[in-house]
DNA sequence: TATAAGTCTACTTAATTGGTAGGATAATAA
DNA sequence: TTATTATCCTACCAATTAAGTAGACTTATA
């Protein structure tokens, strides 16, 4: 499951999609109209920043914007980046990639299995952007 | 990501597919086998036999043993019994949902795309059980 | 009645999750 | 140049979960 971080991380983002090209917006208003807890919110945009998928500007007409178009900014980017792995397993992910102790990949089905789970998921989270969340 | 206890469960489940119909394997032998840790396998086990999924027998000659055939016990239900929701959100969760506060499923973007997913990862979960593990 | 097994309750320890506190820094405007 | 506005940063905290351990209890068999 989604940590609770990171469905806040794509409430952020999709408000901040919504107000692409409006401007800085105030973490303070993202977080009285997402109803997202203040400091908690400074930390997970702060994070995003450093990932490099927001930019932000200090002072009097601040705020946080997307660095990028939403409809540049994967699905499948922001998961790994808040959330961790997409895979089920360790030895199934491509980005969080570790060899499993005491269990040949090579004839491992669950490993087999797991690989096409990933790939089903991957499908759709590596296919969609911010811009395909703004119903 | 699935936890280790999952892990463990998958493994000593492998492992009494590959013994149907051998009688009942003892607990020290799974733990020996697969590398399992004796006392924490002692607790999966035993959780698998209150859900339903295991039976055993006490005393000389005893051990734990697949109640149904391999072929009939479905990888989905293996992992909602020991690692709980196979969705990523619990508001898109068909056996552990909880609506969202703060949010509208009718109208959520994140929503709809973590339903496809949820039944991109469903269609394989659900129609794999323990016998298509065994390669 | 001894032995071999699973059963049960409770504990421990470490990591993760979901925050909060408060000062530092930088940009803008008076 | 100073006040204000806003992000940046470090550190902390409590609750929960994950992973595993200890030890006594029960039941079945020989």
């Amino acid at each position: 499951m989604l940590s609770k971080k990171s469905q806040y991380a794509f409430k952020a983002l999709t408000y901040l999609a919504i107000k692409y090209d409006n401007g800085p917006v105030l973490i303070s208003e993202i977080s009285r109209k997402k109803k997202i807890p203040l400091k908690f919110l400074e930390n997970i945009l702060l994070e995003l920043k450093k990932a490099g998928m927001l930019d932000s500007k200090k002072g009097k007409g601040g705020g946080y914007f997307l660095k990028k178009d939403p409809s540049k900014i994967k699905v499948a980017d922001v998961i790994r980046l808040v959330n961790g792995p997409i895979a089920m397993l360790p030895c199934v992910s491509l980005y969080f990639y570790e060899r499993c102790k005491n269990c040949d990949e090579k004839h491992c089905g669950l490993h087999d299995m797991m690989i096409e789970v990933r790939d089903a998921s991957l499908n759709i989270l590596e296919n969609r952007t911010l811009a395909d969340l703004l119903v």
